[in-house]
DNA sequence: GGTGAAACAGTCGCTGA
DNA sequence: TCAGCGACTGTTTCACC
């Protein structure tokens, strides 16, 4: 006979829900990864092997799915960020166009509903590299049109945050 | 006398071009910034305490800027990805909408050049919740419309890359 | 999930080139 | 002056309560 320890049913496996620990300890390394698991514990109140537990568990579900250096994109000789939209006849999402990922440049490509097919999320070293890239985009067939958002100031550019507004409609904007 | 041992100038601080281990070293980090100085020397092949003297370089110049915890979206309960348009009266970027940053949801904020004046990349658990955003944006004074795109699949999401193609225009594309 | 101990890696000082 | 080596400190990680 199978003891359920898990909450509701021992079978579940896979989406099971975070709890407030969780979602502290996703938060804290959100915002740094490399602290270690004392201070982690710490800050959740728990003891450096829960939190170890815990971190090892959210990382084979899925939910954490590593942990990534923040570069300078200015200092690394990458100075322009760019949105550039891609129109495309018929489906955008073609073999040829995500070869596009292999550029460096490149950072997200995401096919969009609205009047774009493919958003690309491209970081460059000059002007003249960017118009490299549209040359490279619209020669794939079936690109009808590119629109470029060029980037003058970033305000803001953070990882996937693990708190939410719980209620939005009535969420009230803080001071 | 001071012996110019750094390349051209001995007395340039600051912004020092980055060699090639500077290059690798960050490359690797961006990918996995949880892995040990002594694999990653063995990558670069650098002892492990040289490869720990660049990375604090690295650090304290700022091209570094810490490291964060890629987390799940959909795992954390927003599934619902959009970039949101802001096209506003006169000067679009306002203390009133940069207070929007406060929401979790929102993960980019940049003015851009282009017909809109802002984009915000924002992650929401529902279409409700990126509604009721909208409806904040929309609150903005001089905010006078938005257009939103909602990711139907997203192919590419990573960080600053470290390399750069060295020449764009005849860069063949990679098989 | 908490407590202790062992294994491991990060960190500093030293030596050699 | 810089890279490689060894000892100390701190963290990770395991077995047990």
């Amino acid at each position: 006979m199978i003891k359920e320890t898990n909450g509701i049913r021992g079978g579940r496996r896979g989406p099971e829900q975070l709890d407030l620990f969780d979602r502290k300890i996703l938060g804290a390394l959100a915002e740094d990864a490399l602290q270690s698991y004392a201070v982690l514990g710490k800050a959740v109140n728990l003891s450096p092997p829960a939190v170890h537990e815990r971190v090892k568990r959210l990382r084979r579900s899925g939910v954490m799915k590593g942990a990534h250096a923040a570069l300078d994109g200015t200092a690394l000789g990458k100075p322009l960020l760019a949105f550039v939209h891609v129109e495309a006849a018929g489906w955008g999402k073609s073999e040829r166009l995500m070869q596009l990922c292999r550029f460096p440049e490149v950072e997200e490509m995401h096919s969009v509903a609205g009047d774009a097919s493919v958003i690309f999320k491209v970081r460059t070293g000059s002007p003249r590299a960017l118009e490299a890239f549209l040359s490279q985009v619209h020669a794939v067939p079936g690109v009808t049109g590119t629109k470029s958002y060029v980037a003058l100031s970033t305000y803001l550019e953070r990882p996937v945050q693990a708190e939410m507004t719980s209620d939005w409609p009535e969420y009230p904007l803080p001071a």
